[in-house]
DNA sequence: GAGAAGTAGTTCAAATCTGAACGACCGACG
DNA sequence: CGTCGGTCGTTCAGATTTGAACTACTTCTC
């Protein structure tokens, strides 16, 4: 009498596990980013991206597609990042309708601050309690999964 | 020159698969709720635990921990469902501080509505792209991850 | 059984997020 | 040139989330 689509048992383990994994991990990632520097985790992302970036910057489209943010949200982030004087915005010379914007001194420092303990709790949570086969495994499955999700954020559906 | 404690690229390619995946995944559930039944997807968390529960109810406590999700945070999700009528609170008879949250006719309904989708989802962006070996390994290892973050929520460091 | 300590759920203000709408600009094409 | 379709970033109002009180109740302790 169960409903016939319904996951199986080891698909509904994998899913529920994901789901509390992801869950629980971005708790305490968030936990300690706040504690070690006073940062969102959007926040933390967004300096890191710049941090990897040619010249520490990146126009505000091209950084929110990489930290997988709207518009409107990232210029909040954005916003308040540089309310406390760790990113900077810049008129982008050729094309007058796009901004930079840029990590500051200050929006390097506070990276340095906080990476360790966020690496740590990356390590601790998750890297650590893998064994080397699994995290290859994962590696491989979810650049499958964020690939496919990638190519087909939005379609009529086209049998492939 | 590279930071002594930065991530391997293999640690670094699976994790920062996982918070693509994560993103991802997240984003297109939310999407297929929302058009399919117009709820989000910590709404439709709560309407599958009651669900699930004996009586199809649970007290507020009990389903802010199953979801995950903050007393407060729930508190709002209830009172939100329950105006559209697919929750009702009812008072606990023993515990006079306790309140029940239970799943009505509708609600059900509404879960049936959405759930052949949700399930969809799923699989097409997660079950369905991983081989049967993948699919176990990572039930197995979230499983462990989901445990580790469970027991440790937060704690002065116990060297075990 | 009185009080201390803990638990259940809510409330409130402030912070953040969403999504549609907007103004400014770019590039192509006639 | 002019102007049409598309992109860039912001704005705005409304929805949601956070976290710290707060009230009411239960449980433990002596």
């Amino acid at each position: 009498m169960t409903e016939p689509d319904a996951l199986e048992p080891r698909e509904l383990h994998a899913w529920i596990g994901f789901l509390a994994a992801a869950h629980l991990l971005e708790h305490e990632i968030e936990r300690q980013l706040k504690r070690d520097g006073d940062l969102s985790h959007p926040e933390f992302e967004v300096l890191v991206k710049l941090a990897m970036a040619e010249d520490r910057r990146l126009r505000m489209s091209d950084l929110a597609r990489q930290v997988m943010v709207s518009k409107s949200r990232l210029t909040y982030q954005v916003t308040q990042l540089e309310r406390d004087g760790l990113v900077r915005r810049t008129a982008c010379g050729n094309d007058r309708r796009a901004v930079w914007a840029e990590l500051t001194d200050a929006g390097a420092d506070a990276l340095t601050k906080v990476r360790p303990g966020h690496r740590k709790v990356v390590r601790e949570n998750l890297i650590d309690v893998l064994t080397p086969a699994e995290l290859e495994t994962l590696g491989t499955a979810f650049a499958r999964v964020a690939a496919r999700l990638h190519n087909r954020p939005a379609r009529p559906a086209a049998s492939d």
